[in-house]
DNA sequence: TATTGTTATACTCTATAACTATA
DNA sequence: TATAGTTATAGAGTATAACAATA
């Protein structure tokens, strides 16, 4: 009904080819709409990244964050310089091995993860805005699945860098 | 079932919040395993992009284009640059307008075209593995509905710059 | 004077490799 | 000798701004 010029492009391709490009589309929509909203905090989906690892698993070494985030550990420095400079997060060399840090937020860092709630859920609202609330619940099953399928890593955003 | 030690992290947050987080993990995932397929052709997602762009509207500039995916034009020069090196694209200019461009896509580009057809075909398949066929229709009206209601444009990936 | 495409430049993100301190 | 963290550097990607040709 919207094709008025000779222009295909709204309606071609099968479904069969259709869920792979949307998947992707509507994801890179809901990480850009969530940046946005996040700059407000001034802070990046990665750092969100960052300090729900850190929050989860307080104490945590670089190493072991770089390799749950499949990055390199020279990209985990500056990340947590920042983090640490907005003092949402502590640094404090490990007794047992003194090359460790071991990290945790900072009673800012606790204060800024609320905040990120209050903007997941708002942006959650936001995204899902033109679905029921049943349909909201199917859809993520259905992404929960397939990411189970996938094996991903719950809270792992694949988004830090390019390393497999 | 799978909480051996104390980590929480995999059952936190209730679906109020995962939805949001999910679109962006699983469509990054697709961003990426579609992005390896087409290393063996030498392409990028944004060439595929483009390519399909011109595909659909032969003969358009590389303004209009430029439009289209809400990127600078200096931005399209450089797509279109590489596109046309590698043989798959032809710059012409038009006749009524000698600053324009007219973009078309080679016999070269054509067949690029059907290959990438395969591996959005391949990749379709592989992402959805772990989904029923009618899961599967589920999925995509879903998200189709959402992409909709947002407004996204039926072709259009937000991923070709920063620009909103 | 306005518009299309181009070039030059700079900025951001991320990886690689060499280095320091500790083990 | 091996490992955690750091620094320096380089490459990719993308935007901005100045510019040439055409309208």
């Amino acid at each position: 009904m919207t094709s008025q010029e000779k222009s295909p492009g709204t309606a071609h391709r099968g479904p069969a080819l259709r869920g792979g490009f949307l998947l992707a589309q509507v994801g890179a929509y809901a990480s850009m709409r969530f940046a946005e909203r996040l700059e407000g905090l001034g802070l990046t989906p990665s750092d969100v990244g960052l300090l729900r690892m850190i929050a989860v698993n307080p104490g945590q070494s670089q190493q072991t964050l770089a390799q749950a985030l499949r990055v390199v550990p020279s990209r985990v420095v500056s990340l947590i310089d920042d983090l640490q400079a907005k003092g949402l997060v502590t640094r404090e060399r490990s007794s047992s091995d003194r090359r460790t840090y071991e990290l945790r937020l900072s009673p800012v860092g606790v204060e800024a993860m609320e905040k990120m709630r209050e903007i997941g859920s708002a942006h959650e609202n936001d995204m899902m805005m033109g679905l029921s609330t049943e349909e909201r619940t199917t859809l993520t099953a259905l992404l929960a699945k397939l990411a189970a399928s996938h094996a991903l890593a719950p809270d792992v955003h694949p988004g830090y860098g390019s390393r497999s």
